[in-house]
RNA sequence: GCGGCCGUGGCGAAGUGGUUAACGCACCGGAUUGUGGCUCCGGCACGCGUGGGUUCGAUCCCCACCGGUCGCCCCA
């Protein structure tokens, strides 16, 4: 036990594997019904890509990135987001000349991000995400949140808060700036430290802090509701409309600002609800980024995306104690004993497989008792017996485990009868 | 970065300042010389996170470090 996987990262062994597998197979096919295309961006980039396009006052590039000097001396950071990453590639490979826009997009992504790990929180984490590009359509800002309600309702989760917000466009969002610096400056002496930057750099922020929650000036703060001009209100009424004409539920919360630079107009979060989810609640989040695509060189393009925590969502499923359905069963178990029936058994085996049947067999040196525990622990639908005996009457013993039925079959003839018996059919 | 709790076999989990470190699960062998799931019998930690210290003696007491976990900040 010497080496240990590094802080804040985990092994996805055999056994939860199949869990994932199931929840990426049943988000992919939900991203083909909405006509989502998969994109796949490299696990690093130019640390500049994320500073410029996460934004420099953000938490994310302040203290989580995990930042490195490459040995051409260029400065690397491996992505601790998505929308950096795809906006970088849109504006390279000039997606947005493409003649099917909005370019929607979806992926599946390792994020790296230097945290104190707890429950829900980890250093290496798996996201799925989506961006849609090229659209200012309020009805797309409803068709990414329907897409990521759908992912959780189809995986049989209920007990989820939608909460939604507007950030307004540049000019709203420049009112409530300036707003907000007047009303928090007299107070600036009372507000923690971390607030007190954020009082210069991004005064938004403030408004998300838990530490200076209960402090009066919260309360009468300006509202970026309120400081919303016609075109993002407009905006913000449409999406809205939209969600309820598709029958999602939502909050607005007033307060939801998000960690990120880029976002304006629509922010959401997705939270859980379940009874020991545990202190982080915030399943999936994501907003509107028009500008950002300008930001990092390309044209301007309007977006809007999410980043969906996936071990969230397996937390989700679990606090909601969803089962996730496998089969764990075997086909076929060949048992050998002897060195002839071994050479036969190895033969045979590979012979199945190639007719596509699922086999095993042992490798343990077991013996005959030892292998039949083994096929009972792998649930073996069917046991496939060679020993010399049979060798001798060139047939195979071959042993329904649930009945214990058992009848012999001519070697020559055994893969048809397994292909006969497990895929069905009259494939004779 | 800060704080609480924790660190005993593959896993779960007792335990005590003093010659042999419970128990359960799993695993292995046998009863059953070629047939599983049940039962019975037997086996399975020169070792109690690492390094110091206290002591005649430490898994158990103290300190440091490392690791895990949960929480704070913030987020997926």
């Amino acid at each position: 036990m010497s080496y240990k996987a590094p802080r804040g990262t985990a092994d996805i062994l055999p056994q939860d594997a199949n869990k994932w597998q199931f929840v990426e197979a049943k988000i992919k096919e939900i991203c083909n019904r909405y006509h989502f295309h998969e994109i796949r961006t490299p696990l690093f980039e130019h640390t500049e890509v994320f500073q410029r396009g996460v934004g420099d006052s953000t938490d994310i590039v302040q203290k989580e990135m995990y930042t490195f000097e490459d040995r051409g001396g260029r400065s690397i950071t491996l992505r601790p987001e998505g929308t950096a990453s795809v906006v970088r590639s849109f504006v390279e490979n000039k997606l947005y000349g493409s003649v099917n826009q909005p370019v929607k997009l979806y992926y599946f992504a390792q994020m790296f991000r230097y945290e104190r790990p707890q429950k829900g929180r980890m250093r290496q984490l798996n996201q799925f995400g989506v961006e849609v590009l090229g659209s200012a359509d309020p009805a797309v800002d409803a068709e990414v949140i329907d897409l990521a309600m759908t992912c959780y309702r189809e995986m049989g989760l209920t007990s989820l808060k939608l909460v939604i917000n507007s950030l307004g466009d540049k000019e709203s969002r420049e009112n409530h700036r300036q707003a907000l610096i007047d009303h928090f400056t007299p107070h600036k002496n009372e507000l923690c430290g971390d607030c007190q930057m954020r009082l210069e750099k991004n005064p938004l922020r403030i408004l998300d802090c838990k530490k200076d929650r209960e402090h009066p000036a919260m309360k009468t703060a300006p509202s970026i509701l309120d400081y919303l001009n016609d075109e993002s209100q407009c905006y913000f009424e449409k999406v809205k409309e939209y969600l309820t004409l598709m029958g999602i539920e939502y909050h607005v919360d007033k307060n939801l600002v998000r960690g990120l630079d880029y976002y304006n107009h629509t922010a959401f979060e997705i939270m859980s609800e379940a009874d020991g989810f545990g202190a982080i609640t915030t399943l999936a989040g994501g907003g509107r980024y028009n500008g950002l695509v300008e930001e990092l060189g390309g044209p301007n393009a309007p977006g809007i995306g999410f980043g969906m925590g996936l071990e969230r969502l397996l937390m989700a499923l679990e606090a909601e104690q969803r089962e996730i359905p496998v089969d764990s069963s075997l086909d076929c178990y060949c048992i050998a004993v002897g060195e002839q029936a071994e050479k036969e058994a190895v033969r045979l085996v590979h012979n199945l497989r190639n007719h596509g049947i699922q086999v095993d067999k042992d490798y343990q040196s077991k013996k005959m008792k030892g292998q039949f525990k083994a096929a009972d622990r792998y649930e073996a639908k069917y046991v496939l017996i060679l020993g010399e005996d049979e060798l001798n009457q060139q047939h195979i013993a071959v042993r329904e485990m649930k009945t214990g039925n058992q009848e012999n079959i001519p070697l020559s003839e055994v893969v048809d009868v397994m292909k006969a018996k497990l895929l069905g059919g009259n494939q004779l």
